[in-house]
DNA sequence: TATTGTTATACTCTATAACTATA
DNA sequence: TATAGTTATAGAGTATAACAATA
């Protein structure tokens, strides 16, 4: 029986080479990673600055010049809802989708590309698994 | 069909709770999460800084104060080969093998905490998957 | 000439706390 | 009094390049 193994061991190879695929495709487009992580959440559904805080287990102090440089750029809005005028409610542009979509993809050659010798099904079971696990995690918080 | 999620979005959260898992872990004897990997791998086999460096996919330079702060704490000691005495040679002590033990047994614990509602097959299969992968991208590297 | 370990430096990232305007 | 967003600042973490000793 072989002993056990800190189970970030065995992920950080791979999350390391993840987040460099991340970091470089946001960047073709002048993104940050989180900046980019914050289009394809307010994509999914409009968010306020709190919210996506706390869904990045990220700082609010930090999201707002990542909401700057994204607004700046044409990809999301800031609009003030009524009911809360202390409020931001972060909406995606066509542009920012566009602009997501054109990341997502070179994200996904990469990882194409990074994980070409796993067989499909293993890759395929490991993402299942681990976004049953991260899902979990996140009902949680 | 869903779409296609990005590979290091349903891993994100697992991997950042894992980190702060170990940094406390780690804490606690006073190192950080860097040398416990040091000290995790020299326990496997001694290796000399650059070969540290390379398959921890850190810089040289950082592992310098590392190994200057291990070595302070009596928990690895440097030796200089004869066939090359530019190189140091980098062994745990009994020590060093007691600290890591302790700390190993803390991550242990908070992952069992952190994976509690997790089905101990699929956990299982997680981490064997996750292995597989890793290794087959330290072996490319 | 190349490599190992080391040092120095600048830069980016991150955490903390205080402030404003609304509620 | 509490919350959403913002601002300012200090500290930790990281990357880069240059250096000495040895190969």
């Amino acid at each position: 029986m072989p002993r056990r193994r800190d189970l970030l061991s065995v992920l950080f190879a791979l999350t390391r080479a993840l987040r460099r695929i991340e970091d470089e495709a946001a960047a073709a487009d002048q993104l940050t990673m989180w900046q980019y992580a914050v289009l394809a959440l307010v994509e999914d559904a409009p968010a306020n600055q709190t919210a996506l805080a706390t869904r990045l287990d990220y700082s609010k102090n930090r999201l707002v010049h990542d909401i700057d440089h994204l607004e700046h750029l044409g990809l999301v809005r800031r609009e003030v809802p009524p009911t809360d005028r202390r409020s931001n409610t972060i909406t995606i542009t066509s542009r920012g989708r566009q602009t997501r979509a054109r990341i997502q993809r070179r994200i996904h050659d990469a990882e194409d590309e990074l994980l070409r010798d796993v067989p499909p099904s293993t890759r395929n079971q490991f993402a299942q698994l681990a976004a049953d696990i991260t899902d979990g995690l996140h009902r949680r918080a």
